[in-house]
DNA sequence: TAGTGGTCTAGACCACAAG
DNA sequence: TTGTGGTCTAGACCACTAG
């Protein structure tokens, strides 16, 4: 028996999407583990299974929950490690992915700029991590990467040696931190490289470069990392599906 | 009663969806007309009700049909002369959108680039239509497009007067030839500006512009069209949601 | 008021995974 | 063999739309 807060006015299967998302977003069911099974859904909250078919559906549906026939339904462990970075024209065309080789160039605690600022829901000149790196693919460079994190959040990184730091950041988030990353947004736009990104990227001043910008959330909406990345136009390519 | 064609291996749903997905690419049934009741349908195939609801929703989610409470199932009409247009910022930020002005420069029979030779499927050196044509927002000009067309599908449309032809090409498509866009795949890269493309952007020639590559396709997966459309980066922005 | 889709129930049998 | 999700049935009542 089990609704924690239930919304009468919502529709039963809402309601038990409401729960379960609660459970994963707490961190009660954790990534890569099963949930309880579709009958004992049933027992606990008392509705029928075609129910809680419906409310899992949804979740899946979302993409925070996949089926395994024969197995169970397991929460899944968000990975935007990837996103548009497999748009760059460097990965294999078959669709597998390789992940990008990284260096940090700066850690520093800095005033971000204002865009950052606001993503991140900062006071104004409120101090924030500073990351800037390199990513490479296959030895060549990719992508310039600033990343701004907010101080409170992200206390325990300060001290940390840059070098301790892997490929990956949300991992390493996840560890040091605490923090797990359910959703972003990210925006592209095109503009000229200026002289540090061009001879960053080994382009020339004023050549194109796609700049995408990511807001990264947790699972309760705050605000959890503002990054900007940049890569030479030659070798961007985005392809979508209409239906 | 009623399978047309049935592919005993499918699930019972499955089989259904299909049903009803040839009865919309045959034009059986027509866009925003409803399809018959879920009850008319249960007798139908002969199958039960929940079967019926789980057939449309996969097509509801697919965006092929919408739901309406109390007043039936419809036919979407499918509409792409909007899609990636939306990402120029001449459209206001406040979601609604505007049709974008149209001027036809050049409606020719011509030998296709090999790109739009190959996506529509043609013989080497055989000839297509080539529309060139502006496009315009509160008067300024925002996209060049190249156009091409199979003439076998479009053989009424050789004799008709440029002027004939409205801002949209999708509802003059339908009307003088029959051909409803189902789906496209949109390809976006980045270029810098050659020196006609610069001049119909009003843009200095090398100034990067983005291209979008779209091939759009029939209900029956045979290609319709292939176009280029060309804006200046300047412009540009395209925003998108991961969770 | 009649007809539609929206929600919900309480079962059933099947296909697949794992021990 | 046991337990899981995948499919399917045959109803029920509700909320909304339109005449």
């Amino acid at each position: 028996m089990a609704f924690i807060k239930r919304d009468e006015r919502l529709p039963l299967y809402r309601q038990v999407r409401e729960e379960i998302l609660e459970k994963i977003s707490r961190g009660t069911w954790l990534p890569d583990t099963a949930i309880p099974t579709e009958a004992e859904l049933t027992k606990q909250y008392g509705v029928a299974i075609g129910t809680i078919r419906k409310a899992v559906d949804t979740l899946v549906n979302d993409g925070l929950l996949y089926r395994s026939q024969g197995r169970g339904t397991f929460v899944r462990r968000p990975d935007f490690n990837t996103s548009l970075f497999r748009f760059f024209r460097q990965q294999p065309a078959d669709g597998s992915f390789i992940v990008p080789e990284s260096l940090i160039l700066l850690k520093a605690l800095q005033v971000p700029p204002a865009e950052a600022s606001t993503a991140l829901n900062l006071q104004a000149n409120q101090l924030a991590i500073h990351l800037k790196r390199l990513r490479f693919l296959k030895g060549v460079v990719v992508l310039t990467e600033d990343i701004w994190l907010p101080e409170m959040l992200f206390a325990n990184l300060v001290d940390i040696d840059s070098n301790e730091i892997g490929s990956l950041l949300y991992p390493f988030y996840e560890k040091h931190c605490g923090l797990l990353v359910a959703s972003a947004t990210e925006t592209l736009t095109i503009e000229c490289a200026d002289d540090d990104t061009a001879s960053a990227l080994k382009i020339e001043t004023g050549h194109p470069v796609a700049v995408i910008e990511r807001l990264a959330f947790g699972f309760d909406k705050t605000p959890i990392e503002y990054r900007v990345s940049r890569g030479s136009a030659d070798t961007f390519r985005y392809q979508i599906e209409i239906n």
